[in-house]
DNA sequence: CGGGATCCACGCGGATACTG
DNA sequence: CAGTATCCGCGTGGATCCCG
């Protein structure tokens, strides 16, 4: 039934699911990549408003970390005022679906796991 | 090319995205998850020694989480001493794809994740 | 064996002020 | 506009001890 590759997952530094979820598991990195999916070009303001309550502190964490993990892109115009832009690279593109997957499945029940632990 | 549903991130209360990522954005959930997709059935102590750097704390509560959830099972031998089976139930296994769809993912993607992050 | 109960450190993340 | 810098509360999560 379960094909059963036996993944090491006491191993943190090599094993890919830890390393995963060490890095999405944090509060805005996935919310950031699925609204950069919905919207593919977003300036700094324009996601701080998408997302409501993040600070600008953690924004701009987030960002940098997703830039330098290769899945978002930055273009800096060289203006006064500033202007800069955020959209998914190939990589970020590729991840997209998984989550958007994991989306559509929280849509169709979360309702029964909130009545779950109302209980 | 992207269907704009036009979700509204910033209410915290009632988007399943934010739902999901509350819950699901700690440190262990996920994890717990796809061990007993592996295994199907596990006791507690089993599950320590799989994860191996999770603490009995943490663990008690990630799983006292997930139950409440309804994503997971625990069925109590009243014995001496106690034995306790924990598996997915039928919601926790309507997941189970969704995050090994995630796991393969970072499977294929990890290595240039990293070779990105050493620039 | 499978937890409960406490204590406590650390770091995530918010609030605020400032800048090119 | 798009950040940077700093301070700091608070919750996550680890360590330890105890119990049925």
């Amino acid at each position: 039934m379960f094909k059963k590759n036996e993944i090491n997952y006491t191993d943190t530094e090599n094993c890919p699911v830890r390393n995963i979820l060490d890095r999405f598991g944090d509060k805005w990195s996935t919310l950031v990549i699925l609204i950069l999916g919905e919207q593919e070009i977003l300036r700094f303001n324009e996601l701080q408003k998408k997302i409501g309550t993040i600070s600008q502190k953690m924004l701009t964490v987030t960002l940098k970390k997703l830039e330098s993990d290769g899945l978002i892109s930055r273009k800096v115009y060289p203006q006064i005022p500033p202007k800069v832009e955020y959209a998914l690279t190939e990589l970020g593109l590729s991840l997209l679906p998984k989550l958007t997957s994991l989306v559509q499945w929280a849509n169709e029940n979360m309702s029964e796991i909130n009545s779950n632990r109302a209980k």
